[in-house]
DNA sequence: TTTT
DNA sequence: TTTT
């Protein structure tokens, strides 16, 4: 609720199911890579996609819906927060992680569309 | 100009002057970091401030302004592209460094402001 | 490119095709409605869709997008400026309206899935 | 909670003092303006303030602190949904109002800025 | 690691 | 005036 001062919007496809944990609270918690796919022109004048990958987060209801209907290659909407966190490998060095906790979530691969994909494949 | 693929915006304090870095072909790029903080109660009901630490990279236009304008300390907001990339340190471990390449930035902290609160602590 | 002054982002349904007006100038102006549509639950716990309707103006490259693709029933994303203008009526009263003028613009419906749908509804 | 389907971001001043409102089952409603001030340049180079108006409207919590802190003059940033009312008038004629209602609200003049600014005038 |  |  703090979306005036951190707040992170991405459209793209999964790059992988969620992988789902449960804590000892009952809290679920999923992660899933989202890939944001812009299309830039080079100096020469090529069209260039430009893939960039992004880590999701989700808490509660949000990773109970990630776990019903988000599959690997769907294409989604999200909100959240940009949030970094860090760690320290075993050689000693410290590596950053930069996730997205997300707030609300959109399936832009609707169910009706996707019956209807499978129906024109089966033709 | 592809906002509603990949949009970031924050809002907070700059950590540090921006390290300017000039190319070959004459274009600009500034590098500063951003905290924000927000402001969030514990399940006793204590008043928490979270600070994340941003990333952010300006390039031409952008660069100038904060070569001219920002300093450690002071409010701004941006919007920007919310980008990874990777590089591989001496001992071969890949690390990730996420950025947000600004596309537009506002100060928070005028002028006229930044001279009354020099006038005042003059008094 | 004043987005963090002004900004609105919509995703929903036309409610009709776009209308287009070419000026002396040579600028292509078209016009279209926008639906929303937010679920919500009343006090009573049932889902209730809270339709809303926008005003989006389209200029230049966007207004030629939205005569080649913009059809009635399509969805789409936009981000723009949020702006009202007042006119006075025959009888001397004043009249608001307010408009989203369309900074950036994203087909949600795909031509393959328009092509998909057209092909299982031919089954 | 629906921000990705409806949203609009706003920073500006306030053009007046917000109007309170209380309804019997004890929700709080506020009303003011807001102004964005967007800098641009004429086709001849000139800088010119485009002022545009907007109605803001908060239910209670935001409403509380609306009644509190905001004042004519103030800068402030808020997010909120986009929506359109329609009232017929005494000679039958339909009108349209477009509001923003309030989903998070931030000060951008603080507290202590003010009193600096205060302290600077009194010298 | 997605998709067109 | 959209759509599910």
């Amino acid at each position: 609720m703090k979306a005036l001062i951190n707040s992170v919007r991405l459209m793209g496809r999964l790059g992988m199911d969620p992988e789902m944990k449960l804590f000892d609270n009952n809290r679920k918690l999923a992660r899933t890579s989202l890939a944001t796919n812009e299309v830039r022109r080079t100096g020469s004048g090529e069209k260039v996609t430009d893939a960039q990958w992004h880590n999701l987060v989700l808490w509660g209801n949000n990773a109970e819906i990630a776990e019903k209907y988000l599959k690997k290659g769907k294409e989604i909407a999200v909100e959240g927060r940009l949030t970094t966190r860090s760690f320290t490998d075993r050689e000693g060095r410290k590596h950053f992680v930069t996730e997205i906790v997300v707030n609300e979530l959109l399936m832009i691969t609707k169910k009706e569309q996707e019956e209807k994909e499978l129906a024109a494949e089966a033709v």
